[in-house]
DNA sequence: GATGAATGAGATTTCATTCAT
DNA sequence: AATGAATGAAATCTCATTCAT
């Protein structure tokens, strides 16, 4: 005798939740938290104002989500990539071209997410600042724990682990961040190869370019 | 007949602006641009409405006068350490040590301005957002120039002095981010040497640790 | 799929659009433009300020709606008085005596739309300026066609037909600000006799009052 | 042993007040009441706030001042026709030309205060219509006294001699109020001889064109 | 007398969210 | 579930007027 949601309506359902969500992943990243009303969205996703408060609570949750989304994205690409890097830990090199260059086709593919991520979520309020800051954290953490083995074993050579996974990570947000700011559509791609020789040298990995110029063609 | 402004009448003048600034330089930094009302300021420095707009012209103007007075001190500082840094040419390593230690020093004093030019003023508007990009352009030409020179002296070796550049500036940046980002007061001045070594390294440039710390020491 | 608005809502949101408009008329009216607030109409039309901007853009816009609402409603009156003009054309006299008296009759229906018509909309902004110009225009040239067909058919005359036009309807609106501004509630018929005796002489048409009083007594 | 304002100074005093007035008669009919700031009269006449306030106790009574000088300006050349009309009785003809030539006179000589008095003072607050609708029947007075007189000796022909007079005066505040719309800077000139001819034959009085031609040639 | 800096009440408008249908 | 009309707190900014120098 319980009511139970019939699969169809279901299906509806998150397919509009998607279809809110999606638009406004687009406008969020084409105009900040700020500027965009909550009715520009609607209205762009052809939904009403009453249906949008039935699927999200407020203007905030729905970006917090779609910010959710996307740290949660990158995070299994990374891990996928760091689990790569302990399984074939034949190639430090190798490990450390697929991290940067599957963060880069990342976010390269998502342009919209991306500004979210980096952009759109700073300076909201107190609240969003923590998030944001712990999840910086996360994904550094990731590299400082490698980076910290590798330190161990005398693969690399850095004064600091964790300040080297801040910069690691930092370098990878920086190129993504100079991206999103250009006019023009350049492809990040060309980013890719500078990006990884700079970091290898940095962690005093010995290494010459022809060789990774090799692993990176291979994996692109 | 002409009436002049009297010495003291513009004293107070331009402290009143200065109050304004200031106390605005704080509330930003904490709340950002758009949780920050005018109100806010304004009780905090004790001064009315009507007197902030004899002042200003509106909220965003202060703004853009608080992020401009950061960008122009710390490319000031910038120009300084890259001077010093054609004139002895002798270290590179010095020079680059210098202007690494020059930046965090700067933004270390001034907690605040760090904020608002790193933090508040991301994702305001399409006006800022061009500024932004502009901005961290300049900055990260100034570096490029140099590394471009030293790259063709075979003095560092990376694939591409306007990447390498980028990343350069976006190191520091990463780093104060991080530090904004900490609960506790840390202080910036133990992230100076990794970041030194980090870079230096990337840059491809031969040099043991030890004469780095030598230097650091110097400088600090 | 598609969302119809039902009925019965619209009924309702006429009202309440309809509701705003008289009553800013009412309260335009008393106060004129700069001294009537926003939420003077709001409060006595017991609405709240989002439902105002749902219906509205701004103070201006209602205003201008009101007007040209008035200036539509007085076009199409004249247009019939002229209409019946040229039809019977077999007297003048009774036409003009019409022309006056529809003239006269609507505005004293609507005291409020008048007073905003002659009153509210004077020295608003340059914007409103020159619309009241071209609608001042527009009545008197209604009146300015009629008068030169007459005097190239030397029924009347005067020697020029479009300061006749404008003389005419200035008549009118002297009559009626006259009215407006009383202290006590006249009531506007009894200048009606008078006006047109006063104009039918003015150009120049032979008649004996008897005749005039006759057809007034008649359309009244 | 009693101070007094040296001549001198109050000399100064004055011209200062008249500038005041002068620069605010110009602006107030160029923007309007609302529309003026304070600042941009005071601007416009190097004058400081505080200099203002000494000479005026607010923007109003600047606004009253400026309209009363404008009215008194009116009736008194007003009650000079009408002086010349009751002795020279020997012809209304004449004497009703010289009050209709002499008023458009005097607003084409003084366009920003007709401008002031017909337009910029209408619908600003109860206290100003009260004193307008006076005025307005103060100058309408004028007229009517003399419509009863002539109309007693059965030289005019009208109805009603207060609404004569109403339709006499409004005629001419007719003519000046479409001049002031008028966008090209037409002479006022042009209008007087129809609006004589169109108020001589209202009232009754016979006449040919050629005779008022004769009379209008001399006066202007 | 003169100056212009300072004041603050108050006006318009926005927009996230709620609610009746 | 869905709709969009309704709400109202809150934010920015204006400008006549006052006041200290």
């Amino acid at each position: 005798m319980v009511y139970r949601t019939p699969p169809k309506v279901q299906e509806r359902k998150d397919a509009k939740r998607r279809l809110v969500l999606d638009t406004a992943a687009k406008v969020f990243a084409e105009r900040g938290y700020y500027n965009t009303k909550v009715t520009d969205i609607l209205d762009k996703a052809g939904i009403s104002t009453g249906s949008f408060y039935f699927y999200f609570n407020n203007k905030e949750e729905l970006f917090e989500i779609l910010y959710d989304e996307m740290i949660k994205t990158y995070l299994s690409v990374l891990q996928n990539a760091v689990d790569t890097m302990t399984t074939h830990a034949e190639s430090i090199v190798k490990s450390i071209s697929h991290a940067v260059t599957l963060s880069l086709q990342t976010f390269q593919k998502n342009k919209g997410l991306a500004r979210i991520m980096l952009i759109g979520s700073v300076g909201l309020n107190p609240h969003f600042e923590k998030k944001r800051a712990a999840d910086h954290q996360k994904i550094s953490l990731v590299f400082e724990e490698i980076f910290r083995k590798l330190h161990q074993g005398k693969v690399i050579s850095v004064p600091d682990a964790r300040v080297a996974a801040i910069l690691f990570t930092g370098s990878i947000f920086s190129i993504i961040s100079n991206w999103l700011q250009e006019d023009k559509p350049v492809s990040l791609v060309k980013f890719i190869f500078p990006l990884i020789v700079y970091n290898l040298q940095a962690l005093g990995i010995q290494c010459n370019e022809h060789e990774i110029q090799t692993i990176h063609n291979e994996i692109g």
